[in-house]
DNA sequence: TAAAACTACATGTCTTTGACATATATGTAT
DNA sequence: ATACATATATGTCAAAGACATGTAGTTTTA
C-alpha cells in the first residue's frame, strides 16, 4: 500500500530558501517544516540543490566556519523567484483539482 | 521549467473504476476528466491496471465484441475500494499542506 | 477504393523523483 | 573510546511518467 503524493520537495526547498539564504543541513529542517513531514532526505536534498544551482535556480557559497564543519550557503535568484511563482500557480490548480476529486469520491454512487 | 505534480493516475484510475466497470479504452477518457487534463498515456496506463491486477486491486475479464475488438473489462475488488478510500485520506491531507504551503507563501516576507 | 482516422490493447526505452545505504570530516558529550 | 551532532556528498535501486512504436480490426472520407 502506498497511497501517498510527493514532488512536493522542490517547491517547498524555494519556498523555504525565498524566506532567507541558508546552507542545506539547515535547509532540511525548514523543508520539512514546509513539507509537515518529520525529517527529509539530505542526500536528495544536497543533489536538488546542486541541480538547482546547474539551472540558476540557486547560487551557493562556501562559508568558512572556524570551530565547525564549512557551510555551504544556497541563495535564490531572481529565476528562482520566478520558479517560485509558476509552482505556486501550479499548487493552486492541483489544490483544487484534489478537492475536485475528492468531492467526486464523496458524491459518487459506488457500483 | 517544469511547475506540476503528477502522481495522481492512480487514485484518479480507481475512483473512474469505482463509478462502474470499464475497458481501459474507456476508462481513458473518465480518466482525464477525473484529472482535469485533455488526455491520458495509454501504454501507462494498461501498465497500470496490469499491476494494480497483479495487486489484486482490480480483475480483468476478456469481453468478446463479434463487430470490433475484444475489450478487457476491469472491476475494482474489495481491496481496491479499501485502497480508494485510504487515497481519499492521503488527498485529504496533501489537500491540507498545500494549503498551508501557498499560504505561507503569500505571507512570507521575501529576503 | 485507397488513405486516414478511430477503437483497443500492448511493449520498449528513457528521465525524474524519491528511498535507502554509505562515505567523509569536524566537533561535542558521555 | 564511543556515540552523537553538524555538514556535505555519492551509489544504487524502484516507481512513475513521457514519448515512441507495434498490432489488429473498424469506420470515415477524399
Amino acid at each position: 500500500m502506498v497511497a501517498r503524493i510527493e514532488r512536493f520537495v522542490e517547491p517547498a526547498l524555494l519556498l523555504a530558501l525565498s524566506e532567507g539564504r541558508s546552507h542545506g543541513y539547515d535547509l532540511a529542517e525548514r523543508l520539512a517544516d514546509v513539507i509537515g513531514v518529520e525529517s527529509v532526505d539530505y542526500g536528495n536534498l544536497y543533489r536538488l540543490l546542486r541541480s538547482l544551482e546547474q539551472e540558476g535556480i540557486v547560487t551557493s557559497e562556501w562559508e568558512e566556519q572556524s570551530d565547525a564543519p564549512s557551510k555551504r550557503q544556497y541563495q535564490l535568484t531572481e529565476s528562482g523567484e520566478l520558479l517560485l511563482e509558476a509552482w505556486a500557480d501550479a499548487l493552486h490548480k492541483t489544490d483544487q483539482r484534489i478537492s475536485d476529486l475528492l468531492r467526486r469520491y464523496r458524491e459518487r454512487n459506488p457500483s
